[in-house]
DNA sequence: GTCATGATGTAAAACGTTTTTGCTAAGCTA
DNA sequence: TAGCTTAGCAAAAACGTTTTACATCATGAC
C-alpha cells in the first residue's frame, strides 16, 4: 500500500517542477507567483489529490485552529445548545472544537484542562463547576485566551459573559405577581453554582420588593433525580403556594410531573415557571412559562471574546434574557385560598 | 514576554546537560536510560515546567490522537448522550473529541469529513442523513477508520453499529398487544433514516404477525415543529385507535402534548409509546413507556471498532434494546370503544 | 551606464518532537 | 588478547509545512 501514501508538498512541487516554497506560495496566495506558474502548481496539486496537513502547518503556525470547551455535563439542554451554537460560531472562523465534558468531577476537569493546553489549543471556553481550579485556569489563561461561560469562578479576573440571571428572576417575579400571585414558592437549583445563586437571590429580593416573602424555598442538583425528589419534597413541605419559581426548566418540568401525580392541576391549583427555555419547554404539556436565555448570542460573544482576546482587563458581557409567556402561569383561582390544600 | 515562552524539550536538555534523545527517552520511557540521569531530566523538566508540544508529537507519530464525530444535530437528546459517552471512552484511550454538527446540512456535512480528513484524525464516528455522500465517506474510510452509527448508508461496507430498531418495535408492539389495543396507530418518524425506516416496517410486520393492521399512519421530522404537527395531524385524521407508537420519545412527548390539549387524556383514552429513552421520558408525565437503547455500549463498541480498526470486511454489531414500561401504557378502556371518540 | 526597484523564484531555517543510527566504554567469552 | 555483546548516550534524520533570506532578471529613472 504505498502507493496511498497521501502526497505531500514536496511532491507536489516535484510534479509541478517547482520549488517547495512557490508550490506553497501558488497554494495559500501569501505571496505573488507567475499566474502560469500558479495555475499548473494548482493543477498538479488538484491532480494528485494533495491536501494540506492541517498537522505540519499547526507546529509551524503555532496554530492548532481548535478550540476546546469544558463543561460539567452535556446532556445539560442548556449546554447542549450552547455548543451546538458555539460550534457553528467556530466553524465559520475555520476552527474546529474540540469537547471535554467533565461530569461534574474535579478530576476528569484538571485532566481535560491540560490536555487543552498541551494540545495548544486557540481559546477555551470553560462553563465551571463549583470546583473549578482557579489557579489552574488562570495560569493556562495566561497562555490560551480563555473565557468563562454562564458561571463565575469566585477570584476569575478574565473574560466572561453569561445571561443576567438577575434579571431574568426579575421578570419572572414580575410576571407572577401581575398575575395575582402573593404565595410564591422557589425551587432553586444548585447552591454551589453562582447562576443559581444569582437567580435565587434575585428572586428573594425581588419578591421583597413587592413586600413578599418565599413561600417556601428549597435547592436541588440539576439532575432528574434530584429534581424529581426536592420536587416532591417542597410540594409536601409547605402547600400554601400558588406558584413556584424554579431554578431551571428540568426543576420546572419535574414540579410538574410531580404535581399532576398529586392531583395537583398545572396551572389550574398551581402555575410553574423555569429558567432557560430549552426545547422541552414549549413541548410540554403544559407548555412552559420560562425566561429565554439568548444561547446564540451568548455563544456568539464568548466566540467573538475568544478570538478578539485583548488581553487587557477583563471583559464582562451580560445578555438580556426574554420573558416567554406560555401556558404554565395563569393567574391563581383565589390567591386567598388556594384549590390544591 | 519573551522569559515565558513554553519551554521545549531542548531547553530540558541543555538543563540537565543531556542530549535531546535522552531527554525524550527519560521522559517517555522507551528506552533504558541511566536511572540517575532519568532522575535528573525529570526533576529538570519538572522544575521548568516543561510540557510536551502534542502537535509537535503528532506530526512526527503521524497520531493526531484526536476521533471526530459528525452528526446531524447534537441536540437531539438521544445523539447528546451518545455524544457522552463516546467522548467519555475514547477520553479513557487518551483521545479528544472533536465534533461535527452538520445541522441536517450535507453541504457542511461534506465540509466537516474534508477538514476531519485535513487534520488527519484517528478515527472517525458518522451518524449519517439521508443525503450522506456515500463516495466521500467511503473515500476518507480508506485512509481513516470510519464507523457508521445507528443509521445505515445505503451501499455502506464498512463497520457499522446501532441498536437492534426492529426487536425494539416488536417489543413495542407485543407490549401493547398483550395489554389488549388493538386498534394501533403509528407516527413514524423521518422516513428518510433508515433506523426510523427499520422501526416502522418492524412495527408494520408485527402488527400484522399479530392479525393487526395499522389504525393510522404518519412520518415526521424528528423537529418539535414538525412532530407537534405531525402529532396533531394523526389525532385529527382518525380516532378510532386506542394507543399510539411514536417513532421516538420525542415525537411521543408532542402526542402526549397535543392529544391533552385536545381533551383525550394519556393513558386513560390513548396509551403512547415512544422510543430511546431519553431522559425526560421518565420526567415527563405521564411518565412514558419507550424502549432504552443501549447508548452506552453503542458508544463503547463503535469506539472499540474504531480503535481496533481490523481492515476486513465490515464488521456489523447490533445491540439489543430493552422494553422500558411506565405510565404512559396501560389496558385499553374498551377495546371496542375507545372513550375519546 | 549605473542604480534602485519590483517581480519571480529558490534554498534553507524553523517549528518540537520521535526514532534511527552511530559511537564509546565496559564487561564478558574463549 | 582478540572479539563480541551491551549499556548508555549523542547526532542526525524525519515528519510536512510556513517563512525568511537571498538570488536573478528585467525594467525604468537619472
Amino acid at each position: 500500500m504505498a502507493e496511498n501514501k497521501r502526497p505531500t508538498i514536496v511532491d507536489v512541487a516535484k510534479a509541478a517542477g517547482v520549488s517547495i516554497s512557490t508550490t506553497s506560495n501558488a497554494l495559500s496566495g501569501v505571496r505573488r507567483v507567475r499566474p502560469e506558474t500558479r495555475r499548473r502548481v494548482l493543477k498538479v496539486a488538484d491532480q494528485l489529490g494533495y491536501e494540506p496537513n492541517l498537522i505540519a502547518r499547526s507546529l509551524v503556525g503555532k496554530r492548532s485552529s481548535l478550540v476546546g470547551i469544558l463543561m460539567p455535563d452535556i446532556t445539560d439542554n442548556f449546554l447542549t445548545t450552547f455548543v451546538r451554537d458555539v460550534e457553528r460560531a467556530v466553524a465559520t472562523q475555520g476552527l474546529g472544537l474540540m469537547i471535554g465534558d467533565s461530569g461534574n468531577d474535579s478530576q476528569r476537569e484538571e485532566r481535560y484542562l491540560r490536555a487543552f493546553h498541551d494540545r495548544r489549543m486557540e481559546g477555551l471556553l470553560i462553563i465551571p463547576t463549583a470546583a473549578t481550579d482557579l489557579g489552574q485556569v488562570t495560569a493556562i489563561a495566561k497562555e490560551i485566551p480563555t473565557v468563562v461561560v454562564d458561571r463565575e469562578i469566585s477570584g476569575w479576573t478574565g473574560d466572561f459573559v453569561s445571561c443576567d440571571h438577575r434579571a431574568g428572576a426579575e421578570m419572572l417575579v414580575d410576571h407572577l405577581v401581575s398575575l395575582g400571585h402573593t404565595r410564591i414558592a422557589q425551587l432553586a437549583g444548585d447552591k454551589a453554582l453562582s447562576s443559581a445563586r444569582a437567580r435565587h437571590a434575585a428572586t428573594r429580593a425581588r419578591l421583597s420588593d413587592h413586600g413578599l416573602l418565599s413561600a417556601a424555598e428549597s435547592f436541588s442538583q440539576f439532575t432528574i433525580e434530584d429534581a424529581k425528589e426536592q420536587a416532591a419534597e417542597i410540594l409536601r413541605r409547605a402547600a400554601d403556594f400558588t406558584a413556584v419559581i424554579a431554578g431551571d426548566d428540568l426543576l420546572a418540568l419535574a414540579v410538574v410531573g410531580v404535581a399532576h401525580r398529586a392531583g395537583i392541576s398545572v396551572p389550574g391549583d398551581l402555575s410553574v415557571a423555569g429558567f432557560d427555555d430549552i426545547p422541552f419547554a414549549e413541548l410540554a404539556w403544559p407548555a412552559l412559562t420560562t425566561i429565554r436565555q439568548p444561547v446564540e448570542r451568548i455563544a456568539a460573544e464568548a466566540t467573538r471574546l475568544l478570538l478578539e482576546s485583548a488581553g487587557g482587563p477583563g471583559r464582562h458581557v451580560l445578555l438580556q434574557p426574554e420573558l416567554i409567556v406560555r401556558d404554565s402561569t395563569v393567574a391563581p383561582r383565589d390567591p386567598a385560598n388556594p384549590a390544591h390544600t
